[in-house]
RNA sequence: GGCCCAGUGGCUCAGUUGGUUAGAGCGCCGCCCUGUCACGGCGGAGGUCGUCGGUUCGAGUCCGAUCUGGGUCGCCA
């Protein structure tokens, strides 16, 4: 018999219908038994009156929480029902798979009277079994989010005439800039894993694609301990030609992300904010934009901010988050472009201005860096100049080469989908993916 | 890498100035319960207190070392 997915179950008819899922809830007595039964769609009651269907009864006899079972019968309408006034009355269930005591507690559970309140196993604890934890409502929601977000972003640029590339994460050499990368055996030597698509969206500019997009995985080497790091995560990379400034970048993100937001609102709004608590609101065009210094500036005159002057050529975490508030406060507003910044703290490939100022950003949301973009050096010459300046020679020189022979202008960005998902639902990066990597951590 | 914190049953925690046999709730196991819905009732099993060493008549508790993990800063997406 067909499944059904349970939100697709019209209740009060006589015919049989197939469920399947996980043993929710089981409420065991002598002559009732009732499962709650999941599937990703959905719960619903099952109702067995044990002495009307003694083969049922003896089924789920040694039937355990967490088990996947396969249940058989007419669903009816039953306001007695709280979950959702209809129960199904099974003819056959079959256990296809007894799960053992969970290992981790997936929910708190509040004090009564006569019981203390259980906490909710830690998130480490969680992540060891990750796959269990997988199951609540709150981490398949989050997926079924980021599903719609990156879709609705690969949507918008497929009509803006973007090719979507796969690049290679086995890479020769180990360069670029400054975040480190892992080093892999590779037959008889060294090979290393991308810390980004960086030099290869931009060979695609050379190869004349003009707009292209990726998204994958990221590999990074940093041992960096905060709530928003991991040495593994999905990049959403965008390179596109022809630009006339980096502004043509920051104006393709920001569109770009008012539609794919729009959509998740749309599609998950309220049971992101019935189940993380977390408003989403679309953000409105265009997006708030400061200078470095004029930040720091408002920082200081308007919350008492102060550091020193010389780590003022990067955002400091707690700038970062006092941006929020800043950007609130001026532009009611989550979002904050952010110029600027001091050449010796930007990559070489970052295009310059006459002044030497680096002609690129970073993206702010909610007090968080999610994005770093830039128009790109496409002058073989002055490419060439800025890679020595900083120390950077043979490594690049397979790089530097995609730009002998005929590149157009161009410029993109980086976008942390984690980081992205993390801040939409207001949670640490270790809870939104789906297995999280530290350097602590490669397990399972 | 710097600074800070924590390791006590499967989970979440308590354990007083060092002092009988280390406690609780959840979970688990057994028995009871025709309508539960975070079901309920009764009973039970389960811990060499991360590891090693020291102080002491006596250490979960104090000291030292060590291991593991976490938070945060820097780094960045």
């Amino acid at each position: 018999m067909e499944r059904t997915y349970i939100k697709d179950i019209k209740a009060g008819t006589d015919q049989a219908l197939c469920v399947q899922g996980f043993v929710d809830n089981f409420r065991d007595s002598k002559a009732m038994a009732f499962i709650v039964l999941k599937d990703i769609t959905g719960r619903l009651q099952i109702t067995v009156e044990k002495e009307k269907m003694p083969q049922v009864a003896q089924a789920i006899e040694a039937l355990t929480p967490d088990s996947v079972i396969t249940a058989i019968g007419p669903v009816i309408e039953n306001e007695y029902v709280k979950l959702g006034g209809r129960e199904m009355i099974p003819q056959e269930i079959i256990v296809e798979s007894l799960a053992e005591a969970l290992p981790i507690a997936r929910k708190s559970i509040p004090a009564t009277k006569k019981k203390q309140a259980v906490e909710r196993s830690s998130i480490d604890q969680r992540l060891d079994y990750r796959w269990v934890d997988l199951r609540t409502d709150e981490n398949q929601l989050m997926f079924k989010v980021q599903t719609c977000l990156v879709n609705a972003m690969r949507e918008y640029l497929l009509k803006e005439n973007f090719l979507e590339i796969h690049t290679p994460k086995l890479i020769a050499a180990a360069s670029e800039s400054g975040a480190d990368v892992f080093e892999v055996k590779y037959f008889d030597r060294n090979a290393y894993l991308a810390q980004s698509p960086q030099f290869y969206k931009q060979m695609a500019m050379a190869g004349g694609f003009e707009r292209i997009f990726e998204v994958g995985p990221v590999f990074r080497a940093e041992k960096s301990f905060t709530n928003k790091h991991t040495t593994e995560f999905t990049g959403f990379d965008l390179e596109m030609s022809y630009i006339h400034s980096f502004r043509d970048v920051m104006d393709m993100e920001a569109r770009l992300l008012t539609y794919a937001l729009g959509k998740v609102k749309e599609t998950y709004g309220e049971e992101i904010e019935a189940l993380f608590g977390v408003p989403l609101t679309v953000p409105t065009l265009p997006f708030p934009e400061v200078k470095l210094a004029d930040l720091y500036e408002g920082l200081e005159k308007e919350f008492g901010y102060t550091i020193d002057e010389a780590e003022k050529g990067d955002l400091t975490t707690d700038a970062e988050h006092l941006s929020l508030e800043w950007v609130k406060k001026h532009y009611n507003h989550e979002f904050l472009f952010v110029t600027d910044y001091k050449p010796e703290k930007r990559a070489f490939y970052h295009m310059r201005d006459e002044k030497g100022m680096p002609l690129g950003f970073d993206l702010i949301w909610r007090g968080t860096e999610i994005t770093t973009g830039a128009q790109r050096e496409h002058r073989f010459a002055q490419l060439k100049a800025q890679a020595e300046e900083k120390g950077l020679g043979e490594d690049v020189k397979f790089y530097l080469d995609f730009f002998k022979y005929g590149c157009p202008p161009h410029g993109g960005f980086g976008l942390g989908v984690d980081r992205l998902t993390m801040l939409l639902l207001g949670l640490a990066i270790k809870e939104c993916m789906f297995l999280f990597r530290s350097p602590n951590r490669l397990t399972p």
